[in-house]
RNA sequence: GGACCUUUAGCUCAGUUGGUUAGAGCGUUUCCUUGACAUGGAAAAGGUCACAGGUUCGAGUCCUGUAAGGUCCA
């Protein structure tokens, strides 16, 4: 077995596995071998980009997932994959043609061509992100490794948009949505990010053509749409307006049309706001949402006057025409100012709507737009356990076996449920077509010459004729012609976790590993992506698509602020990964993301991950160095090594915390609580074993008669901490795992099985070992008499050699507890001896509960010093006694506080009284 | 306007059904290369748990309100 270096060098290592792991196909998700199933779907990143922080995060938490389920024994497909992201390729790789000065716009290449360049784009840039995974340690099942745009996936796509459309929730029609004027396409509610913005509220006049002389002021943020007003609005309760309602005013633009083209009627409706501004609003139903509602309910005409790019167009006159929207805002300002309609300008505050990948505000417009109604809206809703909609709670108690198709998904933190049932509480028509090159074009064609600009529903296609129009997936002919426009991205991405398993076909992966397990993904794709999953899942298959949703927290800078390209506040992965380590970066990312909160970054965190791996090696060439390995291949070969008989507190205490750690992380894997688990890990190895253990070790591995049980007690607690500790640090695990030979040959870690607490207890009963939990306490009386003689030292400037004498007053039993554990305390605490006397004088001394222990410096103590320092601490302890003794006299407390806390208050009473007593004999003998 | 989250040590955060003297990592101070580890060991300093009420024998923890910061939806 080769010798374990002196410090852990990750690169090699991590080198040497991954590939060990893909050879031998440890990864690839089985369906014959009968095993309980378990799988993940990647949430697919775009494939053209990059590894982010919030990456690892997210597939870090997938990894340990898998790999935690590999090891309960479980049959597990972690499905990995990218996304083609529409509008995010497309719009790079023409940004990258434009600049390089190829082309001026996408249509001097044209659609087959300029595909081709971004096919091209995503061959060279699309295996980054993967490589990066692997670095990582992702687990996942690469044969099976999918992508958005791959042919059976895209037939899937139109599959679902042919029989959608059969069944008459697909419709084509003329609607208000949200333009995106850079990337001259429409986007989804979902797509648009409200930002607050400062701005200016213009108020100006209009005459009311009845009354010459009579004036409504109106206010507005967009004096550019004047031009397009079709209507001025009034609440019809409001005293001051109603009785125009009927009446007509003069448009002010453009000025150069005459009066007569210019009148707009004055509307009554309820959705008025009587407070916004003067109470009266301008009506632009060609540019505003609730413009055109109004529109809509008083049959106002649609008058467009800015264009898709964003510019102003004919129709707003020859003062505007022609300018950037931004710009025409300014000029129908001064324009307004001329005519002498501005009445006042004010600074407003008010909220925007921003394209979310251009950063550009949106511009609402009518344009025609492929619309789905979503199906199976109210059986996604009430599936999620803790929604609002849901009748009362979930009875715990209840039994589980409940209908087929009513279990539950639980989120992870639930709280995500409200927002969740809230957004389906108010879902609207989902707008799936874009206005690009890039994506699942829509299969539906038209007779060529003949494409219908009205509504189109399968209704009306019916009174079209399918000599018209046709909604297929193979083109009907040469004389058809495809709808140009391609599916919003995320209509492919939420099939994702059965179109990635062969759906339509009811594949071997389909049937063992549908639905997954486990989702884990952030709160921002929470409509995106998850919901509509969700509703997608009841629809095609049937059924729910995961059972848990864990929702990450969002990674940010030591500002706060979102980490960004843009910003260059994200460090890059592989820098950390070099520097710390795959399995540094993964602990340390792990133990600062709390469950359900934001992650404030702090690489100080990721470096005590490397330092922990470090520190687990060391550990690891400890037990190698202390002597020859015995039967490791289980843990009852193990225990069967163990004589119980002769354990000491130590043996029965380190083992009582190994239990107890094994299960403080079955319970935080029941509770997806990975900060937590690591933490009880790092707590656990580095203090009670490394700390404690491994330094009475070194005592007991010099006696043979107690080095055999000190040796299998090390063995134990090695493999099972590197059973638990590997879901989280594969790499370094696996390793030692091999060098301690904890496994069998030609297997890896992940072969054997990970007992869960009872397991691991029920192997140990069964062969003889029954901790002694009374040690635990004995120990923890050890530890302080320790840490007291340290600080005894120390408050006199004694280094920590062992150079010191302790003298020792105390009572028979105490002293048995000592006496039997001298060799070690001697080392731990750095004596050259512990001698027990009768009584000390004028030494400076410590209280513990295993009695008083005494530097042996009498001749040169400072008296005024020690005299201080145990005034000190009586005073603290004083304090300390008042406080128990007012609990313990309040009769409310003592009748009615549970005997256990009252037990507890009496015994720690008489402790700090005797404490106190000895302390003060001290004081009093100096 | 509605909903949700956060507020605990210098910094970043734990603190599970209310129960002894509120913890960790990093940082700070002092000491130590002793045969696993200086990526380490030992000791120490540092907190009116945002604020105000309430419930309770007992509140960092439960309830109400206030303030500040953040997120989402309209």
């Amino acid at each position: 077995m080769p010798e374990i270096t002196k410090s852990y060098e990750p690169h090699d290592v991590e080198e040497k596995w991954y590939a060990a792991w893909l050879a031998a196909g440890a990864f690839t998700g089985r369906t014959d071998d009968g095993k309980e199933p378990y799988s993940i779907v990647i949430p697919p990143p775009n494939v053209t980009g990059v590894l982010t922080m919030g990456h690892v995060l997210n597939n870090t938490i997938q990894d340990i997932l898998a790999r935690r389920a590999r090891l309960e024994g479980k049959s597990v497909l972690w499905l990995p994959g990218t996304d083609h992201a529409g509008i995010a390729t497309q719009t790079v790789v023409e940004r990258t043609l434009k600049k390089s000065g190829e082309i001026k716009h996408r249509d001097d290449l044209g659609r087959e061509a300029f595909l081709a360049r971004v096919w091209e784009w995503k061959e060279k840039h699309g295996g980054i992100i993967i490589q990066q995974l692997k670095k990582l340690g992702c687990s996942c099942d690469w044969g099976r490794e999918r992508f958005t745009m791959d042919p059976e996936y895209s037939h899937c796509v139109q599959k679902v948009f042919v029989e959608l459309y059969a069944k008459g929730l697909i419709y084509r029609g003329k609607r208000m949505v949200n333009w995106c004027p850079v990337s001259l396409t429409a986007l989804s509610d979902e797509e648009v990010i409200m930002k607050e913005q400062r701005g200016t509220l213009c108020y100006f006049k209009v005459e009311v053509a009845e009354s010459p002389g009579t004036f409504l002021t109106i206010a507005t943020t967009r004096p550019e749409t004047i031009p397009g007003d079709t209507a001025v609005a009034v609440n019809p309760k409001d005293p001051r307006y109603a009785h125009l309602i009927g009446k007509f005013v003069v448009r002010p633009l453009p000025s150069e049309l005459p009066r007569e083209q210019k009148l707009i009627p004055i509307v009554g409706d309820a959705h008025v706001d009587f407070e916004f501004g003067t109470g009266v609003l301008k009506v632009t139903p060609a540019h505003d949402k609730a413009d055109f509602d109004i529109g809509q309910r008083h049959g106002l005409a649609q008058l467009e006057v800015i264009a898709a790019d964003g510019k102003m167009n004919d129709a707003a006159g020859a003062d505007l025409r022609g300018l950037d929207r931004f710009k025409a805002r300014k000029v129908a300002v001064e324009k307004l100012t001329e005519l002498g309609a501005l009445v006042k300008e004010e600074p407003y505050t008010n909220n925007v709507g921003y394209s979310e990948r251009a950063d550009v505000p949106v511009e609402p417009r009518l344009s025609e737009q492929w619309f789905l109604k979503y199906p199976c809206v109210e059986q996604a809703r009430a599936a999620v356990a803790g929604g609002l909609n849901e009748v009362g709670r979930v009875d715990p108690n209840a039994p589980s076996a409940a209908a087929p198709g009513s279990e539950k998904i639980h989120f992870h933190p639930e709280r995500w449920a409200k927002v969740y049932d809230h957004w389906m509480g108010n879902i609207q028509d989902w707008c799936i077509s874009r206005q690009l090159w890039w994506g699942h074009r829509i299969p539906v064609w038209y007779r060529r010459g003949t494409r219908p600009t009205v509504e189109i529903t399968p209704t009306a296609a019916g009174i079209h004729g399918p000599d018209v129009i046709r909604c297929q997936i193979d083109s009907p002919g040469l004389d058809w012609e495809q709808d140009p426009d391609v599916l919003d991205t995320w209509f492919s991405s939420w099939l994702w976790p059965f179109a990635t398993m062969g759906w339509p076909e009811q594949t071997a992966t389909l049937k063992k590993f549908y639905p997954t397990a486990t989702l884990v993904t952030g709160p921002d794709i929470i409509f995106f992506w998850v919901a509509r999953m969700i509703m997608a899942g009841y629809e095609f298959m049937g059924t729910l698509p995961f059972k848990h949703v864990y929702f990450t927290g969002i990674i940010r800078d030591q500002q706060g602020r979102k980490m960004s390209k843009s910003l260059g506040n994200s460090p890059d992965p592989l820098d950390l990964i070099a520097k710390y380590g795959a399995d540094g970066l993964r602990f340390g990312i792990i133990s600062l993301a709390p469950q359900g909160q934001d992650i404030r970054f702090q690489e100080d965190r990721i470096e005590s991950g490397k330092n922990f791996c470090n520190k687990l090696w060391n550990a690891a060439r400890f037990r190698q160095m202390s002597g020859e390995a015995g039967d490791n291949s289980t843990p009852a070969a193990i225990v069967t090594r163990l004589r119980p008989a002769q354990f000491d507190a130590d043996d029965h205490a380190i083992l009582d915390r190994l239990f107890t750690t094994t299960r403080e992380v079955d319970r935080c894997f029941a509770e997806f609580e990975f900060s937590a688990a690591v933490q009880a890990l790092y707590g656990f190895f580095w203090n009670d074993f490394c700390d404690w253990y491994v330094e009475v070790s070194k005592s007991k591995l010099q006696a043979p008669e107690t080095k055999a049980n000190c040796l299998g007690i090390q063995d134990l607690v090695l493999r099972q901490t590197l059973l638990l500790l590997h879901p989280f640090i594969p790499f370094i695990t696996e390793e030692l795992w091999s060098l301690l030979g904890y496994g069998t040959p030609g297997k890896f870690i992940q072969d054997a099985h990970l007992d869960n607490a009872s397991q691991l207890a029920t192997t140990s009963h069964s062969h003889g070992l029954v901790l002694d939990l009374a040690a635990v306490a004995t120990v923890q009386k050890l530890k302080g008499w320790v840490s007291s003689a340290r600080a005894l030292k120390a408050d006199h400037n004694l280094a920590s050699r062992r150079d010191v004498r302790l003298l020792v007053t105390t009572g028979d039993a105490e002293w048995t507890v000592l006496a039997a554990n001298l060799a070690k305390l001697a080392r731990l605490a750095g004596a050259a001896e512990i001698v027990r006397q009768a009584s000390v004088d004028g030494a400076p001394a410590a209280v513990t509960q295993l009695g008083t222990l005494y530097l042996d410096l009498a001749s040169t103590v400072d008296a005024g010093a020690e005299k201080a320092r145990l005034a000190k601490e009586l005073e603290v302890l004083a304090k300390h006694i008042a406080a128990t003794e007012a609990r313990l006299g309040n009769e409310a407390f003592v009748s009615k506080a549970p005997p256990a806390v009252l037990a507890g208050a009496r015994k720690q009473l008489a402790e700090q009284q005797a404490k106190h007593a000895e302390l003060a004999r001290l004081l009093k003998a100096l």
